[in-house]
DNA sequence: TGGGAAATGATGGGGGTCAATGGGATTTGA
DNA sequence: TCAAATCCCATTGACCCCCATCATTTCCCA
């Protein structure tokens, strides 16, 4: 149930792009057959999630007083400017020229796993991004303190669901 | 079921506007065929929800003192301005005289997913507000914090048919 | 271990279907 | 009786189903 790796495919004449396989397959057990697509804060980016992603995050704005700004806000910017998008018969989605234009997307789309979500880049503008961020990585030396096994979630071995990330 | 994305479709003649497909399925278990809208309070523009949300409203508002004078203000504004429409043949509403120059519509209506609820707004009138939404969220640095999946409603995870359950 | 089937995923495109829209006809209700 | 609401049908264009082809990977067996 985990979206990992960057997979580049090709947007075709009309619009379209193939959903790689490995991110269908963590998809299939979803009530709809399809993945939301919303334009990132920060970067010229597409977030990418799935159905049940997408209601947690309803529930959690629920969660934000009803009348509050803040939630205002993260639901025009978020809920509102989500596209749902079904597969075709070959697992393809219909990509919005809106959001095309907004990342600027050409002839190829590069899925780039993020774990419970993923992201859709023009390969050319992630390329560099990639290696800049790398290279941080690197010479922070920075370290990721694992969660013990023993502190996750029940059934978080093959169907994990638990982790505060929604950026 | 959520309502997500905006639609942005034609106010005929008649003063008729199309509700969008996606929102008219996430609506189809409704005993009631239509959609309830009344005026917002903050904004240029219709809160709209199903039947099923308008009862939790009338029922939210049961639990606030009775003779409260926010109870009275609320009941007011949203059960007393509120309007029943009932869909055509073909999934139109006809949207009353009165909200088209509440929200200040002219010839085209957006909708917009807010999850549990929908706003109709004059989309040159929408656009930048949202624009200015994406800038305040994105200067915040706000990052939504995300309820764990377990305290989703059933239905709402794909995990009500894996493993997860059966423990 | 090499090479060729066979299976599977990715891509291209034709055409049918249905959602959105427009407008006339009929009914309802004040 | 008139105006407004509802029903009904026509049009159109975007989307989705379907199939054909191409590219890869997997598998099998010599």
């Amino acid at each position: 149930m985990l979206f990992t790796g960057t997979h580049i495919h090709k947007l075709d004449r009309k619009g379209r792009v193939s959903v790689p396989k490995r991110f269908r397959a963590a998809l299939e057990l979803e009530e709809f057959a399809g993945i939301y697509l919303y334009q990132s804060h920060k970067e010229s980016a597409l977030e990418g999630c799935s159905h049940s992603h997408m209601e947690r995050i309803a529930a959690s704005l629920d969660e934000l007083d009803m009348f509050s700004d803040e939630a205002d806000d993260l639901a025009d910017t978020i809920l509102g400017s989500s596209h749902m998008l079904p597969y075709d018969g070959e697992g393809r989605i219909i990509l919005p020229a809106e959001l095309i234009e907004f990342a600027r997307i050409e002839d190829q789309v590069a899925f780039v796993g993020r774990g419970r979500t993923f992201r859709l880049w023009n390969p050319d503008i992630f390329k560099p991004l990639q290696e800049a961020s790398r290279t941080r990585t690197l010479n922070r030396g920075a370290t990721l303190k694992l969660k013990p096994m023993t502190e996750l979630p029940k059934g978080a071995r093959p169907g994990t669901m638990n982790e505060e990330d929604a950026s």
